[in-house]
DNA sequence: GAGTGGTCTAGACCACAAT
DNA sequence: TTGTGGTCTAGACCACTCC
C-alpha cells in the first residue's frame, strides 16, 4: 500500500520529523506541535502510529502531552548528572574566570595494542592524540590526554583548541550516546606535576573517561586534576 | 465489554505483573518471560495492548527484546548513575570479597554551629556521630564519618552495623529523595592514615555527601577511600 | 459541544530466530 | 516451517480542556 515499507518505520520518521523540527526552531519550548489527527493525515497513517510516535518523544521528555489541550515542546534539562559531559572552559567561564589552555601534543598515529583494545578497532586505525593543559585565570587546572577516533571526527586535527576545547568539539562532531567514567585519587608523576605546576607527589583527581557515538568508542581521555584546586561535584 | 475501566489502564497492569514477577523472582536475569500472545489470552487482551506494555519495560530496560527469539529479563543496570547511592557492603560482596567494618565512634550530640547550616536545624537539635571503617577482605577501604539527623533515623544508635551499613538503614528508614556529592583528593592526614593503614599523606578519594529525605537533611557524611585501593566508577 | 489526547481492538503482513 | 516480535490499520469509546 505504501511507497516504500523496508526502510525506516513511519512511527519513527514521525519522530524525527518531530525532533528535526524542534532542533531548527520551528517549535520552541511550550509550543504545541501538531494534533495526532493533523500527523496522521499529513503522513497518511492511522492515529495509532502518530500516537506511538508522540508518547515516545514524551517518554523521552522532549514533549508533554496534556489531555484534553494538546502536545507541547517540554523544557530543556541538559545534563545535571554528571562529572561527564560538561565542557571545562564552560565550567570556568560559569564561574566568572577566564578560561584559557595550552596544546602540549596535537598528532596522528595508527592505533596499537592498548588503545585498540580500548577504542574496540584494528590495529593500523587512525587516531588522533592530544595533551592540553586547562588555565582557569592563568592557574592549571587540568591536563586532558585524549586519544580520538578520526573516523568519527575527521577535523580534529584541525581545531583551534583555545577556541572549542576538543570536548566541545566532540560533542558537535559525534553526537554523544553514552559515557564510561572512573575516578580515582592518585600522586603527580612529575610530568603531569609540571604541567599543573604543583609539587611531584601531589593527590590529584585522575578522571578516565570514554565516550561512546554510533555505537563506536569516539574518545578515551585521562584528565589530571590537581586535588587542592578541584573538586568535581554533583546532585541526583 | 470488560468489567472496570476507569482504574489502572490494561498496559499498566501488564507492566505491573510483569515487574512484579520479577521482583519476587518468578523471573530472573536472562529467564524468557511469556509471549506476547500468551499474555494477551492471560489478560484477555489484544496483542498491541501487550505490545505497548512490553515495548515500554523494555525501553525502560528492564526486559529485552530480540525479534524472533522472545523477551527477555534484562541484566541489571542498578546505578550506572552514580557515586552516590550504593551500599559499600555490597559493592565488597558483588565482588565476592567479605564484607566487615569497625565501628570506632558512636555518640548523640546536639547540634552546633557547622552542622547546624549543613542540616539547616536549630542549635541544639539531636543528631547522631558515627565514624566507621570498611574492611574488603580484612582491608581497610573506606573510613566513613557520619552525621544524621535523629528526626528521621530515631533507631541509629540501635543498629548493629556490621549486620547493616549506616548506609543500608538510613535508606531503609527515610526513602532517598536526593543526593548532593562531591569528591575530591586529598593527603590522607595522620587519623585517617592510622584507620585505613595507609602511610600519612597518600592521595586518597574524599567524597562529601549529603543525602536529602522528607525535604530535610538526613544524613551527611565523609567518606575517605585510599587512592590505591579503590576507584569510582559509572556510566550514563 | 468541539477538539484534544488516552486507551483499546481484531485483525494483518513482515522480518527474523530456532528447528 | 513455526513461532516470535515489529509494525500498522481503521475504526471505537472515553476523559479531559477550552470555548
Amino acid at each position: 500500500m505504501t511507497t516504500e515499507d523496508v526502510a525506516t518505520p513511519r512511527y519513527l520518521r514521525i519522530k524525527n520529523y518531530l525532533l528535526s523540527g524542534i532542533e531548527k526552531g520551528r517549535w520552541k519550548e511550550g509550543d504545541v506541535v501538531p494534533t495526532e489527527q493533523a500527523l496522521a493525515q499529513k503522513f497518511g497513517v492511522s492515529r495509532m502510529t502518530v500516537n506511538r510516535a508522540v508518547n515516545e518523544l514524551s517518554a523521552e521528555k522532549v514533549l508533554t502531552r496534556v489531555q484534553g489541550s494538546g502536545t507541547y515542546v517540554a523544557k530543556q534539562k541538559y545534563q545535571a548528572t554528571l562529572i561527564a559531559i560538561k565542557s571545562i572552559a564552560d565550567e570556568v567561564r560559569d564561574r566568572g574566570h577566564e578560561h584559557s589552555c595550552e596544546v602540549h601534543l596535537l598528532e596522528q598515529c595508527k592505533a596499537q595494542e592498548p588503545l585498540t583494545h580500548q577504542f574496540d578497532v584494528a590495529p593500523g586505525h587512525l587516531l588522533f592524540h592530544s595533551t592540553i593543559v586547562h588555565f582557569d585565570n592563568g592557574v592549571p587546572i587540568q591536563s586532558e590526554d585524549r586519544w580520538v577516533n578520526a573516523a568519527l571526527a575527521p577535523d580534529y586535527m584541525a581545531q583551534d583548541f583555545s577556541v572549542k576545547t576538543p570536548n566541545e568539539y566532540l560533542m558537535a562532531a559525534a553526537p554523544l550516546q553514552g559515557v564510561r567514567y572512573s575516578v580515582e585519587a592518585m600522586s603527580a608523576p612529575s610530568d603531569i606535576a609540571r604541567m599543573l605546576e604543583i609539587p611531584e607527589g601531589e593527590p590529584c583527581l585522575v578522571l578516565f573517561r570514554k565516550t561512546l557515538s554510533q555505537d563506536q568508542v569516539a574518545s578515551v581521555a585521562t584528565m589530571w586534576y590537581p586535588g587542592s584546586r578541584y573538586q568535581l561535584a554533583g546532585e541526583i
